[in-house]
DNA sequence: CCAATTTAGTTCCAAATGGAACTTGACGCT
DNA sequence: AGCGTCAAGTTCCATTTGGAACTAAATTGG
């Protein structure tokens, strides 16, 4: 495969001004690239966490992992360190500093799990929500913001085509091989 | 939103399976997520990139930014770094000492742009395309691993979905705010 | 039911990172 | 042409990062 599913000669001249803003080396990662999907999941990723980043960073003071970490207790109450890493992807130290932190600034609160007595479930306390519940409402701005190029239609396929992606990962090789063994 | 478009219910019983491999934090952010968007993609994203970067970096001493670089050179010869940085989302910086360092290593090979004095045009030395060539199948059998829960036709329309949100990008806002101004 | 192994979270420290200031060349404007 | 502003790439340095080793608790299994 020499060229993306979606060649250049296929793009709308009512596009072509939007793409004359595009650095040409990005054209050619869309266009002229056979590993398309990872940039273009780099790319749009990117172009969402970086100003949410930026804000959290300049508005609370929080740097990333930290606020992964506050975003992921906000969303499901009662969440362990390790659940955090491994929704995310961060290294466990960093996560680990990142947690202490938010306990520090008593944004995170956490008891011992009675289950497991080495794990902590971590709660938000109410400063922590309100960071969260003020947060939440532009996020979603710049989704709706990222997402008003395609149809509802669309949003829900995009939406549901991630899904399979998403579900099916536990099933994708977690290292590049020359070969793989037979199952 | 309180919900993303694609409900936890409507998961068929034959993926339950699979979905037991997942984290119960990643099971939230899949589907009581508003932000669902942004999770999907840096899973995805992230399952992609970790496996690459990690061999990248075993086999070859290569850290991330310094692939990045001889990847998009790979791609197209006599890009500049400012090509990269805008395509990447890499700070200048940290580009800048990728490249010294693939310079040293003799990976890359640099001459001064004539149409622009302060701007170097970049190529892939032998042993630099060696890499990339050794390279660019392991991506793409990782890519088609990831893809294969997807039909022919799904993986087309996920091409071109993501497509549009890419050539829509140069529209979207790279800051958060509370209220925008009118156009 | 006691060793051997695994797992949750922490600490240590060398290395990577990225903001800010800097150098040099290009471009705009009068 | 000449001055102010901007852009490409580099350097400096404080901060962040993440691999590896560590502690303590849980699980396995003989």
């Amino acid at each position: 495969m020499r060229h993306a599913p979606t060649a250049l000669s296929r793009v709308s001249p009512e596009r072509e001004q939007a793409l004359r803003e595009l650095d040409p080396l990005t054209i050619t990662k869309l266009w002229d690239n056979p590993c398309w999907l990872s940039f273009r999941l780099n790319f749009v990723a990117f172009r969402f966490n970086d100003p949410v980043y930026r804000w959290i960073e300049t508005r609370y003071g929080l740097v990333r992992p930290e606020f992964v970490a506050l975003y992921a207790v906000g969303l499901r109450d009662g969440v362990a360190a390790k659940n955090i890493v491994a929704s995310s992807g961060l290294p466990k130290n960093t996560l680990s500093r990142s947690i202490q932190k938010l306990l520090q600034r008593r944004l995170l609160r956490r008891e011992t799990d009675h289950d497991d007595l080495r794990s902590f479930v971590l709660y938000l306390t109410a400063p922590g929500r309100a960071i969260f519940e003020e947060t939440m409402p532009l996020m979603i701005q710049q989704q709706t913001a990222m997402l008003s190029a395609l149809s509802d239609t669309e949003q829900r396929q995009l939406c549901e085509l991630m899904d399979k992606l998403v579900i099916a990962s536990p099933t994708w090789p977690t290292d590049l091989e020359k070969e793989g063994t037979a199952p």
